[in-house]
DNA sequence: TTGATAACCGACTAATTTAGTCTTATTTCA
DNA sequence: TGAAATAAGACTAAATTAGTCGGTTATCAA
């Protein structure tokens, strides 16, 4: 149905969140849940995917948290979705492991190029939307 | 995960079926389902919600079945879309339906703007596909 | 050096959404 | 009047997403 996951809302918020009150000090995961009233252990995990992503650094320890990695100029919505979506892509047959194989339509496929185009435009709308715009 | 769900799959392949098939005959759900191994009931309830939504025009009875009720220059991508998935829409709070109330978030939702500015240029990609396009 | 705190990680369960099936009704043609 | 087609709604199954739980590792400070 073409919605965003509760994961992208979550480091969508989490990093607009970031950007705005991070004045050097990190931020916890804990911090966040409690202001949003999230899911501790969902927003955990985006925070975690965003670490993997490089978007934001993780330190572990008593006075661990998190921080943006760098200006929110520099973040893309794109970015921040495919942390936490890997494989976000408007149909089975556009994801980057398909190589043929698993195509719902087979040979029969009539569509899969066509998509592809707007898939390419859907990505663009992603790139050119940065957290900055976002605070 | 901003994915198209199979109905929108399957509406855009039947109606370019239909599209470049068509000469002035009636095609009939079971036609398609053969031609592309589809489920016959799922394309079925696919090709009446075409009907509903002025895509097709339909035909009950012996003789019956569908026919693109307007040129493919004429039909957009959107339109196809939203007949098989009314609510499509990449945040629950930007749906038609919600005059407040539902989102996630209430009053600590810091996205909502953002997000409906991003919708709009997604829709702005499914509105400049035309059938003919994917022809 | 130890206890508290916080990130990290993977397996699991619950809830929601999507896909698919079944049944029955209605229309139309020959 | 029977066969073939759309129409519609209820139901079930499968897949995806959301959320939980348990345990590990790192860091700080008393």
């Amino acid at each position: 149905m073409l919605k965003l996951s509760k994961k992208s809302e979550y480091a969508l918020m989490a990093a607009k969140y970031m950007a705005i009150k991070n004045h050097g000090t990190v931020i916890t995961a804990k911090e966040i849940a409690n202001n949003f009233n999230f899911s501790y252990e969902l927003i955990s995990k985006v925070l975690q995917s965003l670490s993997k992503n490089q978007i934001v650094v993780s330190y572990k320890g008593v006075k661990g948290g998190y921080i943006l990695s760098k200006s929110p100029v520099d973040i893309f919505l794109i970015d921040l979705i495919r942390a936490v979506e890997p494989d976000y892509q408007i149909t089975e047959c556009l994801k980057f492991e398909n190589r043929k194989g698993s195509c719902n339509y087979k040979d029969n496929c009539t569509i899969k190029d066509p998509l592809a185009v707007v898939q390419q435009k859907i990505d663009k709308v992603f790139y050119e939307t940065k957290l900055s715009h976002i605070i």
